[in-house]
DNA sequence: CGTGGCCGAACGAACGTTCGTTTGTTAGTG
DNA sequence: CACTAACAAACGAACGTTCGTTCGGCCACG
């Protein structure tokens, strides 16, 4: 085991959070994990909240990047949706531990960072909002329905994947971005 | 302030848990909402770990009544898993601390009652899988999906309400679900 | 007048963090 | 190519605090 960066402690770090919870992780726990002493983390970072933040920021990284890429893409509303979803599945099963971090442990932030965060989600949701409403614009998605709730449900449904998608399964990750995709552009009824 | 019942302690228990998770609250974090000491719970409560159990079984029990309730009405397919919706909608809203510890601190049970909860859940969830397969068998429902998954993606968005729903706006819990009803059958093109 | 809720002190264990020291690698010098 | 100064990673003990929990005594209510 040779020595460790500061990004494997950030890396160890998020895997520990995402299972046991920001509170649930001690320094001396997340040191077994790297195979050093608790106190030895020291050396890398400043303090266990700072490894929060790290893990927080790397998590709002890679969702900000994907809702980029999805709109450069300059597609019409619902091909650009797909990429959102798409792009969401990837982050969320290939970045799992920093993604979920991001998702359930935000709320453990100091004040400044917790704004800054909810500040980065804001505005990730609203690129789906855009694009939804885009979409109601043009008439390809119903004009009855609400774009603010219907990015709020589909981001609902994104952000749970990561919960009960066993990526061994005899499904992958295309076809499940397909399936999401079809399901809430044609709901159950089809 | 009058004296306490264990009730009183369970929901006051919750109502942390609920907002800052299980590990985040300490006993004397409790005893100051509930206005005594954190030893003094111990009047009530054999220990932390056995407050989380009762929250948590209370929580679980909310949503089994739910499904009970919605299955006895014998009702089709449809109607069915409407009621299961606005039942879902109706715990996740008038027992919020329940639900959301319910929802995201079973991991925290010790092993034996993670597997009651968890058996619960699935229970819970075997009854949107079988009332949305009852709706494709039917033709009500599009024979193109799966029902196991579509199952997933609607508790999915209906778990996540809590967190965004706020019941003080111009939007109440009836349309509420009848939008999350809307959106999960007939989808974004409607 | 006894039973039970509550207090307040106390327990040992675990917490995040600090610190002086040891160790291993790297860079520079002759 | 040997030697060494420099640096950073890791150790291990210790810090003050907080944790969950126990316990004896008090006081109000049934």
């Amino acid at each position: 085991m040779s020595r460790l960066t500061r990004d494997d402690i950030i890396a160890g770090a998020g895997r520990r959070f995402a299972t046991h919870g920001y509170h649930g992780t001690s320094m001396r726990d997340l040191g077994d994990d790297l195979g050093i002493l608790g106190s030895s983390i020291y050396a890398h970072v400043g303090g266990k909240q700072e490894l929060l933040v790290a893990v927080i920021e790397r998590g709002a990284g890679f969702f900000a990047a994907s809702a980029r890429r999805a709109v450069e893409a300059r597609l019409e509303a619902s091909a650009t949706l797909s990429l959102l979803v798409s792009g969401h599945i990837d982050v969320v099963l290939d970045h799992r531990s920093e993604a979920r971090t991001y998702l359930s442990e935000t709320s453990f932030l100091e004040p400044l960072d917790q704004a800054r965060v909810s500040h980065a989600r804001d505005t990730y949701e609203a690129v789906f909002v855009d694009v939804i409403a885009r979409g109601i614009a043009e008439g390809v998605f119903d004009r009855e329905r609400d774009a603010r709730l219907s990015a709020v449900y589909i981001l609902s449904v994104l952000n749970t994947i990561d919960r009960w998608f066993d990526e061994t399964g005899r499904f992958d990750k295309d076809q499940l971005s397909e399936d999401v995709y079809g399901f809430v552009t044609k709901g159950l009824i089809g």
